[in-house]
DNA sequence: GATACCAACTTGGTATCCCAAAATGGTATC
DNA sequence: GATACCATTTTGGGATACCAAGTTGGTATC
């Protein structure tokens, strides 16, 4: 694997796993002496990494995008359309047998799956719904807004009774696109991000304070 | 403006401008000595106008991508569920001053006006009334999947019948945005954009050999 | 004439060097 | 003690040198 794909890739994971704060500024000399690699292989990293969203330039150097509210609730909105496309192309397939992979996906986690692996059953549910679509576009549409929302979710996912509710909400739209009703997987679908979201906004907002005495820079509206 | 900026764009209007064909391999000691810049800001445009869709890996090396007609029509997919969202935010606006710029941008065209015009305008009607809906995802979606789209639609723009059809269909579109009538707004939208794919995938098919005889990679389902 | 083989060239990937601008930190002045 | 100013350092942008892998073209062999 080239050096820009192991620069880009750990960097993206010290991100996500937040190794590295919302809003923490990044030069590309300490990702140079971080990852063992020279400069060029680091730009292009980061280059990548700022059309995932995942760092913005600030001036003449690059940020850790912050958390920001009003963006989480529009990547919501963008996501529901996306994902609903996506559903409805999916509830029309006449193979479902991928289908049942997904659902043991969901079934795989328990009490004894560390939170970790939660957070990402719950992620990859919504990507390969949509990938079942066969639509390329709508698929990397739903895989970067889950992606730009996967730190956010960090902090739902502590909430044991919003993963239960989640995770029934999964089963839910599962079900509907295994009967190959459209309409009803498009609803409740929609109906489980429209709640995702005010989920995470309200958690979000009561621990804003704590996540700035951790350092994360939390945008407001 | 920083070189790396200078030798994106011009590379981007090249594309687009089909001055360098679809499917044609590109170097970067052929661009670098094309733009007179180095190396460095070369390859960081190109790994820009890669996350565009407009080029892509070949191997080891850079081709302009090649007009996919698959691609094409999961775009326009792509592009219904993204668009009809937006224009249903914006049919709720309440300040609807906006709508008439767009009109008068729309009846800017006319008999004298160049074709050129004519292309840029009919993709700036979709990509400004996205950009009303406030929704930057959304914004951000259409104008990507309008770029990916630029370089066939300049086919069908050569059909004056087409053109006609198209700029009384936006203007349809418009008058139900006006009226705050987001329902009438997402199904002219919707039944505009399958439109535009029936006819945009058929001219492609009736010019594809004119278009290989040309040099253009256009690949087929 | 066909083919196997090799040398020269081309190309993208990487490392390194230089530069201008911006940030930093210390110091002199008030 | 606050502040204006300047030298130093740091930083990102760009240019260039080098390398390994792949391509090409020619040549020797059969």
């Amino acid at each position: 694997m080239s050096q820009m794909q192991i620069v880009e890739n750990a960097l993206r994971e010290m991100i996500l796993g937040l190794e590295v704060g919302p809003g923490e500024r990044l030069t590309e000399r300490w990702i140079e002496n971080r990852f063992g690699a020279s400069r060029t292989p680091v730009r292009a990293a980061l280059l990548r990494l700022e059309t995932e969203g995942l760092i913005c330039r600030d001036g003449r150097g690059w940020t850790v995008s912050p958390i920001n509210l009003a963006e989480l609730e529009q990547i919501a909105v963008y996501r529901e359309a996306v994902e609903v496309a996506a559903v409805r192309l999916t509830s029309a397939l006449t193979d479902r047998s991928a289908i049942e992979i997904i659902e043991a996906m969901l079934d795989s986690c328990d009490a004894a799956t560390p939170r970790e692996e939660w957070h990402r059953v719950g992620m990859d549910f919504h990507i390969e719904l949509a990938r079942l679509s066969g639509n390329e576009f709508l698929f990397r549409a739903v895989r970067d807004a889950m992606t730009r929302l996967s730190r956010a979710r960090w902090l739902e996912v502590r909430d044991e009774a919003a993963l239960g509710r989640a995770w029934s909400e999964h089963h839910a739209v599962l079900a509907a696109v295994r009967a190959g009703d459209a309409d009803a997987a498009a609803a409740r679908l929609s109906a489980h991000i429209v709640g995702s979201r005010d989920r995470l906004v309200t958690s979000l907002h009561n621990d804003r304070r704590g996540l700035r005495a951790r350092g994360f820079a939390v945008v407001a509206v």
